[in-house]
DNA sequence: TATGAATGAGCCTTCATTCAT
DNA sequence: AATGAATGAAGGCTCATTCAT
């Protein structure tokens, strides 16, 4: 891999002063692939350096620590996650709720599935403190807004909106790192559909207002 | 040196050689007792072997190494975990299915935010490669059972049984988390059982047969 | 970045290019402040160039190396203390030998007392080879020349001057040391007088001629 | 070097626990060896467990860091200088004070020029705060001890016998880094002993009771 | 069974120095 | 003359694991 690539800002030396962007995107870029590969323990700033090409001090003139890259990555994904979303939802109009959620409920399911093995390795591995869902919060605020617009308009009711939100994510959650347990076996794409549609429904149905009787 | 000190600390017992349960159990003790202290990380064979009181090449008796150990302390804790489940469960009649399912879900939160520091370090840090659900699955499973007991007796209607109790696992699974989220304030008992009742609600729900058509 | 910001911090300068001079009188005083304060292994050469406001590159235009800075203030030091210590002197006329080495010895305790931290950090610390005298040795140079007149004009009666003086020499660094070993408490004022008495005696009768019996 | 050192306590196999003092030894005389050789910064750990023979993690068994290390080299040292010079002494009757004396200046001499590499690597590099005489104390308080016995006995008269034992101290201690600074030439032998007597002549004179008048 | 001295690979980080601009 | 991004060698220290006793 990193072959061919037209690599070269200006003419031809080979130590050169490049775009501090590009040198931090070029070692969280080397620093996700080898932690997905590897594990992030397993992955030494030499590693990363190496994968993206620049010596091992210059890891430290953007980022200070190993720790800091995995939170600057943490927060790349929970970023690039959310304006996938919040597009698949744009794509409907602002009334239409329901549609709006079944993009939200799909598009999450995808996407996810498209990346668990870097959130995992992201989220998973290493942290002792943050709860986990704290970094993930922003793609639940998301929910809980759209929950509540909905509420509002009556298209459907929901008492404890973030509640709600916290149950439906992690329903989601479930159901794709569930898929990922069955290995990457079985038909991939008649069986994402077929959770994709369990999920909805179940979405639906939690949505749907009380019969009345109950208790 | 440290020769011939007579050191008896119990009444029989000379000095070595104990059950080999006993040592395996302490070692697994002073571990779970450390990793939740300081995190995995942070503890070394040293000390566990320290906190057990015994030398530290003891602790290769007993264990592989250090992730073996952790594998132990996971499957304790799923057991555990699943033994009160069960206990809470069979507390009602066997065909009280929704009484069973209710018993499942209140304790099962309650279980697991009275032990959120341990299943947090034992499933959160340090994983290499194993996927989170395999070691709850027993936990699913279980779950799974009730709820094909239930269709089968025509108390619900549930169309994939692991699909659904991976769904209300996880609901739960972030619902107790949420809470923990919200940090040690708050009235953690009402708010306990406002969650639970909250959760028990959703079940329910998402067990309601549909309405008849879908749309 | 920071481009265009007409940042003129005096009135005349428009920035660089100052006089050298300046600059590395800049730089051994930020060196020696940093130094003093921080140790000579602790202060990095990022840390010097910040303490004279100039870029790190900046400073290797003025000195080869860390170690030559080091020279440098070494130098300085030396420098300062002789020229203090010959105009004291030089308050005394000439022909006063007697009175002349005691303002050398009083001075000589004064000033090391006072610059004890600079004297330290610039000669004890992180040495490859060079033997502590190397450096102060213009300071005996001076002191021989005294004694060789002062023998010369049969005030007092030296064998070896050098020997003499390396002596001398050594004793007042001797009890300057015991002096700061003893930390700022005590009366400073009073016992540095005692001191200074005490040195000047043994100066004295170190200068004294034989009985003529002994041996 | 380390030639044929019988070196096995045992039989024959490579990996063996000697008796600590033994390691603890060798790791000492290795760093010893080490530091005269490259100075102390220029020696690592593993240049130290190399010379010997031990892994580099061996050596954090017996000392917790290199600076630990330095800290039993002085004191190792220290050690041996004082037993040296109590050793001449003591081939003194108790009374003999001047003959103590002497034994004590010309002994001081002699084993600091024996030893001056180590003594410098040991006590003048790499040392932050510990002020300079701290570690030669014991040594002085010996002469203390010695010129306050004298002063009883009536043989001299010393005011302060600290202040006094300090310049004595210093005084040989500058004779002797003069003569190394004369490098490794001229009449090593000759040499020695004009500078042993020049200082216990010193030293004599700077007993003497005094005339009687001052200025 | 139990011990604990010994091992040694490996990692993070620092920092003096260079050099293209 | 001045800059500061980039370099990369070097080093202290940890710790899981082994094995002779």
């Amino acid at each position: 891999m990193t072959s061919s690539t037209p690599d070269d800002t200006s003419t031809t030396a080979r130590r050169r002063t490049k775009a501090p962007q590009t040198r931090a995107v070029a070692l969280m870029d080397a620093a996700e692939q080898l932690f997905i590969t590897k594990g992030i323990a397993a992955t030494s700033i030499d590693d990363i350096a190496a994968g993206a090409q620049v010596a091992k001090g210059t890891f430290y003139l953007y980022f200070p620590s190993k720790e800091a890259l995995l939170g600057a990555l943490q927060q790349r994904f929970v970023d690039t996650f959310c304006a996938r979303l919040q597009e698949a939802m744009d794509r409907h109009a602002p009334g239409k709720y329901r549609a709006r959620l079944k993009a939200w409920v799909e598009t999450g399911l995808e996407t996810y599935l498209d990346n668990v093995a870097l959130h995992d390795v992201v989220f998973h591995e290493y942290r002792p403190e943050d709860r986990r869902m704290r970094n993930d919060n922003v793609v639940i605020t998301q929910l809980v807004t759209l929950l509540k617009q909905g509420d509002a308009a009556g298209v459907w009711e929901v008492e404890d909106a973030t509640l709600t939100a916290v149950i439906l994510f992690n329903a989601l959650h479930g159901v794709a790192d569930d898929t990922v347990a069955m290995g990457p076996h079985a038909n991939p794409v008649a069986d994402r559909r077929r959770r994709a549609r369990a999920l909805t429904r179940f979405f639906e149905q939690a949505l749907r207002p009380d019969d009345g009787d109950d208790a």
